[in-house]
DNA sequence: TCTGGTTGATGT
DNA sequence: CATCAACCAGAA
């Protein structure tokens, strides 16, 4: 465009628009609103020119002002406007602006998060064939005619050009486009997939991936199919391993994997069967909880109640009761549940009591679903909704109530840009627009339970469970002594053996808690001592498929187990450690009568597997139900006695401040799942660290006892909810560099000079070397008071330097890595 | 993030 | 000297 065009235009705007951007710049983008346009509000999308490409925005802000611009930069018109009306609610605006303020995160990407699913990055118009014109009079080999020839279906200009070897074809079509020989139409946005891809690994692939040399990104494709050995959808796979979708062609044209089309319906209510109807009788305690509850929703202003139940204690009837009150007000409602997995269960109740009013919103539904579940929200036809994370960014509007369930949960983190916390996002969602907010958990997370001890929170107990039934009694293993009585190779114990056996004799079922997937931990040498790691990630392998694959649980890369040592080419290799797969097979062995399952990530990446095998085993159809932590929660299993622990040590060592609270809740978890029927539970914890005070308020099951203990160091080693945490991470491509931008980055901070607040390191990251990159970071301690000034100065530094691009800011993070 | 432009290594 | 990937800066 010739400067005195634009130049023109500039005089002719006299409103502009303030757009989001869906790009991870801290910056939104004005645009000048062309005359013809009709009223413009914020929270519309709108298609804009953003470089070379042409972007779906979302308008922030509206102003009469002429913008000011960067030295070259001409204000460039609004494109086209996608909404009649804004698709952001008001609230969903002003939270928005929220989260990219205090986590510091992108505004386009934020809003993004906010826009209904599947919304394209762009609109771009795709041109087809007139079959009506005669074609034949096109010039042979004329540009014109290579361009018919390749409209056999249609394609996008870009699409064209690429088809045809050529930068851009834009002039030819825009001739062929006004001789009527092609027609321009928009690419559908509202996209009806019904049907969505999914891919199995072949014997061939299997073959190929123990012997063939391939590409990194087909070997990890092949490893998670291959301990997957079902058929995965390749949206799942890409999302875990963050590839694109070119390589899935090119696998199953090879004829290592087989792509077929799973059939997805467009409402998730068509999975969800049966849905239990009546309210259920309420205990006393549970009265006087909802009592208070409705009290404070009848008052129609901010609230925040920690509802710290026991497992068992019939929470979810709660939050039922004081979901019916805040609709009987005609105001909406929200839960949030950590997991996806989670959501049939919680939906059906829900789809029980309120029918039609329910939306479902979570990542796991297929595109057109979620499409018409999220419109149906945002038209207020549904006024309940019930999901995962995401959902707490939901365009529900006139919100009375959100629920978020199992609050301590730290999947309520999102790990990707923008790094929320539902949790606290939900709450902040709930004072902005007067709502109450209950946090249930049998283990509440430290901050919270803080804030209900200084009296920020209401708290609410449910100290018993239903029906008087008694909380399974914990007995701790000690594994130092098991090991020098029974041999130090023990796995199962003697006592957890014996009760397993007398548990099967009763017909009863068992579960056997072990939270680390794979065959074995680790593979070491013991001429060198040098444990196999994987070459792209600072982490040592996890043996799977029996031992004959070894797995990075970082990159996905796997590889056959090697035979030698890597540096010192002995042969004395051995497996240290075990995990599920290996624990599923080595009780196949010894309870070769009894039926048992293997519940971790490798085995339910298939859609609806979870449900399903849960489902078997609370029809008794399985008898052992061996898994990672997706087993400790979930439903009642009535004829469920007996939990096992392995290993409950494994996640003590992790360098993380949490370690000691995330054991106790996982332990705590588990043993809730035992005896929620009429026979009573029993859970047998297994540990080499019986002594440690995690798990000896495991086993009393005494989350007040934990808390003030946990609290108290805390308090000592200033860590939340004393302080506030912001990690800051480097990434570069050498360790040398990104600790140089780190040390730049901390002694910036320091020499701020800023009253209590704490800047460590730099340190090696805890994965200091992922995919081929290193990482280091630096982790900010600081009070509250603090906060906006240290926000201040993070953004100094992430707008003027060089510096933002190899950055990564976590705001509160849930882990340190 | 995506894009286009530049640069430097590789190979004929 | 051509080709390509790795690197970098800019986007209103």
């Amino acid at each position: 465009m010739s400067v005195g065009i634009a130049y023109q235009l500039e005089q002719s705007f006299s409103l502009f628009a303030d757009v989001a951007i869906p790009v991870p710049l801290r910056k939104t983008f004005s645009y000048g609103i062309p005359q013809s346009f009709g009223p413009i509000e914020p929270g519309m999308r709108v298609q804009v020119r953003f470089g070379t490409r042409v972007l779906l925005g979302c308008v922030v802000s509206i102003t009469h002002e002429l913008p000011v611009l960067p030295d070259k930069a001409q204000i460039q018109p609004l494109l086209r406007i996608v909404d009649d009306e804004p698709a952001l609610t008001k609230g969903q605006l002003k939270l928005a602006r929220w989260i990219s303020d205090y986590y510091l995160a992108y505004p386009g990407i934020v809003y993004r998060s906010f826009l209904p699913p599947e919304t394209p990055l762009g609109i771009s118009a795709i041109y087809e064939r007139d079959m009506s014109k005669d074609w034949s009079n096109l010039r042979a080999r004329s540009l014109a005619r290579k361009i018919w020839d390749v409209l056999d279906r249609p394609r996008t200009a870009r699409n064209i050009a690429k088809a045809l070897g050529k930068k851009s074809v834009a002039g030819t079509l825009r001739s062929l486009l006004s001789e009527g020989f092609v027609r321009q139409k928009e690419s559908e946005n509202r996209d009806s997939v019904r049907k969505i891809r999914t891919a199995i690994i072949t014997e061939n692939g299997r073959t190929a991936l123990e012997k063939a040399k391939l590409h990194p990104t087909s070997v990890r494709i092949l490893t998670l199919l291959s301990i997957a050995s079902v058929a995965v959808p390749l949206s799942t796979i890409r999302h875990e391993l963050n590839i694109g979708s070119s390589t899935f062609l090119r696998l199953s044209k090879r004829g290592f994997i087989q792509l077929a089309y799973q059939t997805v319906l467009r409402s998730p209510w068509a999975r969800l069967k049966s849905a239990a109807k009546k309210d259920l009788n309420l205990t006393d305690v549970q009265k006087n909880v909802l009592h208070v509850i409705n009290r404070a929703i009848v008052l129609r202003k901010f609230h925040v109640a920690v509802i710290h139940g026991v497992t068992g204690s019939g929470k979810t009837e709660v939050y039922l009761r004081a979901a019916k009150t805040v609709l009987e007000q005609g105001r909406t409602v929200l839960i949030l549940v950590p997991e996806i997995a989670l959501t049939p269960h919680l939906a059906r109740l829900l789809y029980g009591r309120f029918s039609g009013r329910v939306a479902i919103l979570h990542s796991a539904l297929g595109s057109g679903e979620r499409q018409d579940e999220w419109w149906r929200i945002r038209r207020g036809q549904a006024q309940v909704v019930v999901g995962a994370r995401a959902a707490v960014l939901a365009p529900l509007e006139n919100l009375g109530l959100v629920v978020v369930d199992e609050e301590h949960e730290a999947s309520y983190k999102q790990e990707e840009s923008p790094r929320y916390n539902a949790r606290d996002v939900a709450i902040l969602r709930a004072k902005h627009e007067g709502a109450v907010v209950l946090l249930g958990s049998a283990t509440p997370s430290i901050e919270s339970y803080a804030h209900a001890e200084n009296g920020h929170y209401e708290l609410l107990e449910l100290p018993d469970r239903v029906e008087k039934r008694p909380l399974a009694a914990v007995e701790l293993v000690d594994m130092k002594t098991v090991a020098h009585e029974e041999g130090p190779e023990t796995i199962f114990s003697r006592p957890l053996r014996e009760a397993i056996e007398r548990c099967f004799s009763a017909n009863e079922q068992v579960i056997v808690l072990l939270n680390r997937r794979g065959f074995a931990g680790q593979l070491l040498c013991r001429a060198c001592g040098m444990t196999l790691t994987c070459t792209e990630c600072s982490v040592s392998l996890t043996l799977h498929r029996g031992g004959s694959l070894a797995v990075c649980h970082y990159c996905g890369l796997g590889r056959p187990t090697p035979k030698t040592c890597d540096v010192c080419n002995d042969e004395y290799l051995h497996t240290r450690g075990f995990g599920t797969e290996r624990i599923e097979s080595l009780a196949k062995e010894m309870f070769p009568e009894n039926r048992i399952a293997r519940m971790d990530r490798d085995t339910m990446r298939k859609k609806g597997s979870y449900e399903a095998l849960l489902n078997r085993f609370s029809t008794q159809k399985i008898d052992m139900l061996v898994g990672t932590q997706m087993i400790a929660k979930g439903h009642d299993f009535p004829a469920l006695t007996l939990v096992g622990v392995l290993a409950a040590d494994i996640g003590l060592g992790a360098p993380d401040f949490r370690a000691a609270e995330r054991t106790f809740q996982l332990l705590t978890q588990v043993a809730g799942r035992a005896g929620r029927g009429d026979l009573l539970g029993k859970v047998f914890i297994q540990t080499y660290t019986p002594e440690h005070y995690s798990l000896r308020f495991a086993r009393e099951q005494d989350f007040v006892g934990f808390y003030e203990e946990e609290r108290r160091f805390r308090r000592v080693l200033s860590y939340p909810p004393v302080t506030q945490l912001i990690n800051i991470l480097f990434e570069a491509k050498g360790m040398a560099e990104a600790m140089h931008n780190a040390r730049r980055v901390a002694s910036f901070l320091r020499d701020a000079r800023l009253d209590d607040v704490d800047v460590l390191g730099p340190a090696f990251a805890v994965r200091a070397k992922v995919s081929g990159r290193y990482r280091c970071q630096i982790l900010v301690k600081l009070p509250r008071y603090q906060r906006t000034k240290v926000r201040g100065y993070l953004l100094g530094v992430l707008d003027d330097s060089d510096l933002s691009r190899t950055m990564l800011v976590d705001v509160d993070p849930q882990s340190l890595s």
